[in-house]
DNA sequence: GTATATGCAAAGGTTTTGCACAGCC
DNA sequence: GGCTGTGCAAAACCTTTGCATATAC
């Protein structure tokens, strides 16, 4: 996939302007993230990294999320399962998540603008929506559940 | 405190209705919650309860709080810090979290109803804002990151 | 050659679970 | 007395950390 690579480029590019090394590990990571739409848990990366690489440890995951997270590259959301990373560009992603079948969904980015404007009005405190999930129920659990 | 008692009272009310027995460890760890204000963790209340009776274990008040939870008397957020529950009496609450300095806030009844009157909007989803704290930047801090 | 990154192992923290015993009803 | 709840200990997770070794530059 020619997008794909190009984006592992651009943050390889990104970390060498950083002064920080490009081992193969890190290469598999950074690989195998860009490779993920939307988000991905540290264990389900590690799991996968090793299904190309088997000897990556998990705390090289760890620390090498943690420096792409430093490097502007990724961020975390907390959803009902934990920590999850997505890319940075990726962002906007305000994730719906139902709290009664598990169904995922997002938010426009319109949607998303006009709720943050709503937050912004009080006090002046500036939201990142996809930091946290919101939980709730969907149109389908909410008609069976209300009846 | 005469409200707090009475809402002991209520809450083994129906845990007694459901069946359930009443020990003097459900009692302080009842007592305890009933006694807070907003959201505790559970390793704090553990720390609590264990302040008034030394040999509860945490392994029970995690039992307590799901049964508290299942039996509709609680409901539990995540906050940037893990896990808290709050007394669905206290819901309501929409959490604002800067993750900048750690300040609280939470939003008014009517500042929560106007959003979740704009995610419904979305596909007749029906939000639970108060299950995930909103992260961002509180005014100040957002002042000196913006400068 | 040197500083950085990795693997390994251990530790830390939170939450869950199996089991024997205690105690509520 | 019988069934439920508790404590204890262990395990299950997830994540972090210290240290010796390997390796990118």
């Amino acid at each position: 996939m020619a997008t794909t690579d190009a984006l592992v480029e651009d943050v390889i590019e990104i970390l060498r302007r950083r002064g920080l090394r490009m081992t193969p590990q890190r290469r598999a990571i950074v690989a195998e993230i860009m490779r993920t739409q939307g988000h991905i848990s540290p264990t389900a990366l590690t799991r996968k990294v090793q299904d190309t690489m088997p000897g990556v440890n998990a705390s090289t995951v760890y620390r090498t999320l943690a420096l792409l997270e430093e490097a502007g590259v990724l961020a975390h959301a907390h959803l009902e399962s934990g920590a999850e990373y997505h890319r940075v560009e990726e962002a906007g992603h305000v994730h719906l998540s139902c709290s009664r079948c598990g169904a995922e969904d997002d938010l426009s980015l319109e949607e998303a603008a006009a709720l943050s404007q709503l937050i912004e009005q009080h006090r002046g405190f500036l939201p990142d929506l996809t930091h946290f999930a919101i939980s709730g129920l969907c149109a389908d659990c909410r008609r069976e559940a209300e009846g």
